[in-house]
DNA sequence: TTGTAAGCGTTATCAG
DNA sequence: CTGATAACGCTTACAA
């Protein structure tokens, strides 16, 4: 038990608040304020793994208080230039590095926005990301990435580990795999705003962001019809993503258009991937009564597609066109160059950045979910080029 | 002044810690404890905010201690099953979402490693992040990815946010631009595991992850040589970067162990960037006495001179040979095929995390600066093959 | 202008 | 097996 130093009364001590971190009492009977001075309750440094310098170590040098200290650190008015100068001073001196952590949890926010993509291999989705990150960055925000291998589990845990670090926003484009959509409600009921890209879905009442696949589409396929080809195959991507029932809706759309018949046998869906697409290509190359052109749902696809051509000896454009999408580096470079739809990725990056601080920022104000949809564009190389108008 | 319900007393009142999240007292004279029961004052939840549950609300629930909670949540031992279902299923019912903020402030680690790289626009650097993410996820951790777009300044602002956020550990490639170290000796000096990688420099002392360019610059100049080509210029990137230096060093050796005069106005150190390419393969091509091939340091550079070479009608390889380094997706399919080094990306990604693992598992054997060296391989496409043996 | 003390949400160390 | 309480480092009313 306690005993005031003064009158030595024990019945009577409350705890005090804090001077110089350490533990300061008040003596009720003599109104004595005093702090005990065992030398080993002074300075608790324990934790030996050096120890961060912090706001305290500041104010106890400089011989003013915590709240001094931080004040001067963020500049707040009401504090005088010298005090000002002295903790700033300490603090450079002290090599002080404030904790981002601590900040961050008693202002609930973290001022990071959360990025989850399902692949990195292909340029695009690191080209969205450089939009994305270029306005953030601007805005003062910090983007955490995680990639989700276009496995359904990783991406719900990859939402639970961005929930746990109280993101303030996240970005999210699915993997071909994921059908349930609970882990993402859980941002809605959490009012943790939320913007899908790209790889969207319809079950979740959030801002999204495409392009126009359908459109796209359309124009591909038309591309191939105004160049001649008649019987176009379409080697389309797993039906859960949007993109590609809109791709597929594009090539239907055109070919009725034009009236051309669609050979069922001829349009196949499938996940994406380059064994996939050896195997789906493979199989309509190989067709008794193959396809004069084939439109791929990606540019991966594509490719494949290509190279499997010209190892069989068949002439592109001539016997065979070929249309991808996406544009990737290499399609310009591929055989006689490989014809697609660009997809204004770096737009769709800011877009969505954009989007998500304006949901973090405009509070109260329920926004109503929404879709902003993008431009495409027909890129025309060599690979489709038969334009015997 | 607080006074005690049974006993009245005033002076006697002293806190008592906390129960459901309010202050609780005690009387030291009549050994009351109790709390106020102003409604004011309980259950502050203020900070209107949507309040997120927390580990209180669940004990509060439940009827025990938030200690017990987060010993139940953790799966500690030492607590009665009954227990310990009563407050997981609470935490599932108010739908309790841990908050790591507060979890990584009171540990003190952050379970997160940040990447700094210079830019993602080529498939490189995207390579690598695949890596670490493979190896880091599979340990527990977290990537934060941060990226300094070759620029100075934003690699020292982007080291300060990892520093403030606490990662546990640090992977950098330097900006080609970067020429001061002091921002990286700051993570020696406070113990924070750092590993360079592919970008690295002398003067931190840090492990270092690299390829051996040495080597991989010689075996492509060399394969030029024995390809019969004998006036090899050299496009080299800035000095300040190792790799630069490294490649440089890689293609005298060549040239002097096969008795190859240098010319030295054919030898151009310069930045990475398509545009300077563009510039010097320009000077290079338009040299009246034209080189008969070209060793760039890297990919995007060689099929900037391939493409000029094509549209100048330079016939490659007979009139000109062009090895690249890196071996970008598109290279493969650029005029006759890219001749170029392959870095093992994916291991170079894979390595540092494993290497900045170790670090921060090492806790107290100071590990001394080391340097993993990772092999190249010579990639032979159309652009060098003129072998006339 | 400065100081006090109550949080922010957890974990960990002691006591029971 | 459970509870109380002090950290973790910082911000911010509210007092002085």
């Amino acid at each position: 038990m306690i005993s005031c130093p003064k009158c030595s009364e024990v019945g009577s001590i409350m705890k005090a608040g804090y001077v110089r971190n350490k533990q300061r009492y008040v003596c009720k009977d003599c109104n004595y304020f005093f702090t005990l001075s065992n030398p080993d309750q002074i300075a608790p440094i324990k934790n030996s793994r050096r120890h961060q310098t912090t706001i305290i170590d500041i104010a106890r040098s400089t011989g003013v208080s915590n709240s001094t200290v931080s004040r001067a650190l963020h500049g707040h008015a009401d504090i005088s230039p010298e005090t000002r100068n002295a903790v700033l001073e300490m603090a450079a001196q002290l090599d002080y590095q404030p904790n981002q952590l601590a900040y961050n949890l008693v202002k609930s926010r973290t001022n990071t926005i959360g990025m989850i993509v399902p692949e990195f291999t292909n340029s695009f989705f690191p080209n969205i990301i450089i939009g994305a990150h270029e306005l953030l960055t601007e805005a003062g925000y910090n983007l955490t990435i995680m990639q989700s291998n276009e496995s359904y589990p990783i991406e719900v845990s990859n939402t639970k580990a961005m929930l746990a670090n109280r993101i303030d926003g996240l970005l999210i484009s699915l993997t071909q795999e994921t059908n349930n959509y609970d882990h993402l409600k859980v941002f809605e009921k959490r009012g943790i705003p939320l913007v899908l890209f790209n790889r969207v879905c319809d079950y979740v009442s959030a801002p999204k962001v495409v392009v126009n696949d359908f459109e796209g589409s359309f124009l591909a396929v038309e591309h191939l019809i105004l160049n001649g080809y008649e019987r176009i195959a379409h080697l389309g991507g797993p039906l859960n993503l949007l993109v590609s029932r809109e791709r597929l809706r594009g090539y239907r759309a055109a070919m009725e258009k034009y009236g051309k018949n669609i050979e069922e046998n001829m349009v196949i869906q499938g996940m994406f991937s380059q064994q996939k697409a050896r195997i789906y290509g493979k199989y309509l190359l190989d067709l008794e009564s193959r396809p004069d052109a084939i439109f791929a749902v990606n540019d991966s696809s594509a490719i494949e597609i290509v190279l499997m051509a010209l190892e069989k000896g068949i002439r592109i454009p001539d016997e065979l066109g070929v249309v991808g999408f996406s544009d990737n580096p290499e399609s310009a470079y591929i055989g006689p160059g490989l014809t697609t739809i660009r997809q204004p990725t770096h737009a769709i990056g800011k877009t969505s950045a954009q989007w998500v601080l304006q949901l973090i920022e405009s509070e109260e104000e329920m926004i109503l979910p929404n879709e902003k949809v993008l431009k495409t564009e027909l890129i025309v190389r060599g690979s489709s080029k038969r334009n015997r108008s």
